[in-house]
DNA sequence: CCATGTGAACTAATTCACAGCG
DNA sequence: CGCTGTGAATTAGTTCACATGG
């Protein structure tokens, strides 16, 4: 908040939805890197990121001046500068906790390994998986959480368990001393202070893009405007709008 | 923006941090209804969601009037009139492409029948994994895409394919007629107006969650500010401060 | 009397537009 | 001259706080 020393820029304090978009173009960064690409322009890396190049600079003038007037930026260079302001000019030590076919597809996932992020565990509770090998790593039982955190140095936890372990399982993880968890559990998790929780979920991305089918066909429900008038009085009561598919009954997954 | 008729309320155009909440909420409802819990106030479901009592109003308010003052909301009536905002009260029909980790562990994710989404179709490339049977499915041939979404009536793609063919493969179904892609493929996805994308990626929740886990043990980079005072001139070319891993080499998964 | 619904105040994020530097 | 970097203007989102109505 306040500043604490005389720190020319940067001044601690980028702002969310900035952090959010380095990552993205980190990514476009690599890709041209890749292809021997040694300056660019915000323009150009702004159209790579699919973000317009004022909102590209603006994000970059928070790290601070690395680009050249008149010229653009370096490629490399700002790889960089955006990996160590990410934090990945550093490992991060990552625990999976669930090794259903969400947790196999993670550990198999080629993007942990390649930027500073270590899988160093795979953990699951049923007898039947534990002492798998699954990419390089044999499957622990949840019982050595705690170990494993402990003897790891584990600092990010991946939950990728069914909805109704995922809070006890991230109050294990955060009592072993893990400060950041990514869930994938259909799950709001509550954590204490410090903690940071990211949530990565399936049916609430489907969701929001139903939203958006549907008000291209033109409107909530099937005719646009059942219940219009309704004040509290003449709900609809266990049935929806004629040809509407009734309430929605099926359970969580 | 400027009313266009005598709506008493919602008016075209609940913002889009609302939209993104609404599935969060009717989770918590879900949840309270299979409890037997009738009626709700604002301060507990959004203690449910994670949210604050004022925001929850507010995002509510856009909906419509569906509470009753002094008492509550109706969970019930709630659940049906977000769901039918969300567009949950018809049927979406899914295509995942790619199907490979992650493709099988999408195919067999519950949470898509639950909730309106009916995946009608898994196609992939691979020779070796065609006609495969998952979750009930014939994996179909990529050649068939077209015939496929046009007899399906597709209209939501689920790109779960490596990045190199995320593009080229978008342009196909944007071309049959889908217009909403949901993109695990880490890539920017370029699509014409009218057709929504949204991205669920690993690994940009990672490096933001690297970003504050970061930030908690104290400054970027390993001794808080390697190139502090650079401007232009003294770049590190080559070379992390030291002790740091240098820059990032790695591709892209 | 109590909890919703909402103007008003505030904070965050985006976009504009241009000064200024290489 | 061409591009970055950034104040200023705008728009979006959040939070406050209370009038309102069941």
């Amino acid at each position: 908040m306040t500043r604490r020393h005389n720190r020319t820029r940067a001044e601690r304090g980028i702002p969310e939805a900035t952090v959010a978009r380095l990552p993205v173009y980190l990514r476009a960064l690599h890709s041209l890197q890749e292809r021997g690409v040694a300056t660019v322009s915000s323009e150009e890396l702004a159209t790579a990121a699919g973000v317009n190049s004022a909102k590209l600079r603006k994000d970059l003038s928070h790290l601070g001046s690395y680009g050249t007037r008149g010229v653009g930026y370096e490629v490399e260079y700002l790889v960089y500068q955006i990996s160590r302001e990410l934090g990945l000019t550093q490992d991060w030590v990552v625990a999976i906790i669930g090794v259903g076919n969400l947790g196999r597809a993670l550990a198999g996932y080629g993007g942990f390994a390649s930027r500073g992020f270590r899988v160093a565990a795979l953990l699951d509770a049923d007898e039947s998986v534990v002492g798998e090998r699954i990419s390089g790593l044999t499957v622990r039982h949840i019982d050595d959480l705690e170990s494993v955190v402990a003897e790891q140095g584990v600092s990010i936890a991946v939950l990728a368990t069914p909805a109704a372990a995922a809070q006890s399982l991230c109050d294990r993880v955060v009592a072993a001393g893990v400060t950041s968890v990514l869930n994938f559990a259909p799950v709001v998790l509550s954590v204490p202070e410090g903690v940071d929780v990211r949530k990565v979920d399936l049916s609430i991305e489907l969701q929001i893009l139903a939203f958006h089918e549907q008000r291209k066909a033109g409107g909530p429900g099937e005719g646009g405007w059942a219940g219009e008038l309704d004040g509290p009085g003449d709900r609809p009561r266990g049935e929806g709008p004629p040809g509407t598919k009734q309430y929605i009954e099926a359970v969580e997954a």
